[in-house]
DNA sequence: TAAGATCTGTGCCGCTGCGTACACAGCAAA
DNA sequence: TTTGCTGTGTACGCAGCGGCACAGATCTTA
């Protein structure tokens, strides 16, 4: 097995676009869609509207934060490193999310490494910013004080999940969170980052995405997936999709 | 299998102490020992003193929080509940830490069951009460931040832990986080509970707990056992058990 | 068009832990 | 003392997945 810290790339230069395009993305980050409205534009044109690219790290476990990160159209994986181990995800960030929400706690280190998973746009901040911003708005606090609530419901999920379901209901639950996240049927995920993602070896992901495929959900080559048949995908994962989303539907609503 | 729920207790009747005897008992609770010591003083006045018995379930998973505790002798296990398995443990709370920390979040719902894994006394404070608190001491608000973060990196531990290590490593982890919050070295424990804080059968813990006994690190009969050797067990154990003792100091020094 | 890199399919072997079952030992209540 | 319950020791077959290896397919670059 090649080494683990080489399959994944160092963070590389982000596109940032000028200021001005700020004013003019729609808003599609729903925590912020959760501020009120004047307060929410201002809070966006403090922000930087950024390219994020397959694979680059945004932040480095018990390292400083520092920006915070909005995913508008890409989606970003939290991943731990345990010594000598391969990788292993515990919970997966989109425009339904942020990434820094533990910020919120008073602690500036992170708590897990986070790798783009989907590229696409995001709107970032830096940290002193973030700090002054919350300092300012109640209704912000309480928001990222709510996601970080999602975020430990995640955590349990997954752990859960990760010891008690195969690696089939695993995958089709994975590729359903980020069917979620992603913006089309279509995204781009080789079986070594599946495997990666879940902890397992590159081979038992080909035998349970050959599965998937046998049964006509999704189709691959070569890193390119889709989509074919979500609800068939739901039925083939486990319970622990269904639970995440209401989960956050009760916390956020 | 026996049914999973007919192996813990229902909640039995608490014995409260009178809140004069809160006003005698020494301060142990090292979350409580960082608020300034009149503020400490006057909280715990406002607490109740009570004992907790063990397998005695203290919140569940989704439900309502009616009660914070902050353990002094007692120490309490997180537990998932996921469908149809057996439990599995994600945390362990003593007098290091507290139950019902996530209110801080502004979600007034458990994100996990409680149960007393050893019997002994804890504080414990009406969740209105707590509210109050709250609004009114920056101090105790910057700890329950902080311990919520603790919770995260312990959840992210036990989660990789759970999925990498086996169960003999795994069982040495846990009876040294154990060891850590009774005490003393003898504590009671029957082979099936340590198998549902693990997640694995009950026949996994004889082989692995007959394996440490062998080697003369640990000693048990009938559901009582005794740590005989502490450094050896930090050696059978895997790097989760000191990872998770250095994240408390780093972010609650 | 050739050479190399990347991605996927497949097979083999071995280990860990599961499901299950049963026997025995210690303790408690009748 | 008997009966029954709880806790523990042990064994057998089996499934899932890890480690590893290699071949074939597809894409990229020269």
């Amino acid at each position: 097995m090649a080494p683990v810290s080489s399959r994944f790339s160092a963070i590389p230069v982000l596109q940032v676009y000028p200021v001005a395009m700020v004013k003019s993305i729609p808003v599609l980050n729903r925590l912020l869609t959760g501020l009120p409205r004047r307060e929410r534009v201002e809070f966006q044109h403090r922000c930087e509207l950024v390219d994020l690219t397959f694979g680059s790290r945004l932040c480095e476990q018990d390292q400083l934060f520092q920006h915070i990160f909005f995913p508008l159209t890409a989606f970003i994986s939290l991943v731990t490193a345990v010594n000598s181990h391969q990788p292993l995800e515990m919970g997966l960030i989109g425009s339904e999310g942020m990434l820094g929400a533990t910020l919120v706690l008073g602690v500036n280190t992170a708590p897990l490494d986070a790798m783009v998973s989907g590229a696409g746009t995001a709107l970032r901040m830096r940290t002193t910013q973030l700090r002054k911003e919350l300092s300012q708005s109640p209704a912000l606090l309480k928001i990222l004080n709510r996601y970080v609530y999602v975020l430990i419901t995640q955590l349990v999920q997954s752990a859960a999940c990760t010891h008690f379901h195969e690696v089939e209901s695993r995958l089709a639950r994975w590729l359903l969170m980020t069917h979620d996240r992603a913006h089309g049927d279509h995204f781009h995920l080789t079986h070594q980052y599946l495997a990666d993602m879940l902890g397992v070896r590159r081979s038992g992901i080909t035998v349970a995405a050959g599965a998937l495929q046998q049964r006509g959900l999704i189709h691959y080559t070569r890193g390119e997936i889709e989509i074919l048949d979500r609800a068939g995908l739901e039925l083939a994962s486990c319970e622990c999709y269904e639970a995440a989303v209401q989960d956050y539907a009760r916390v956020l609503p």
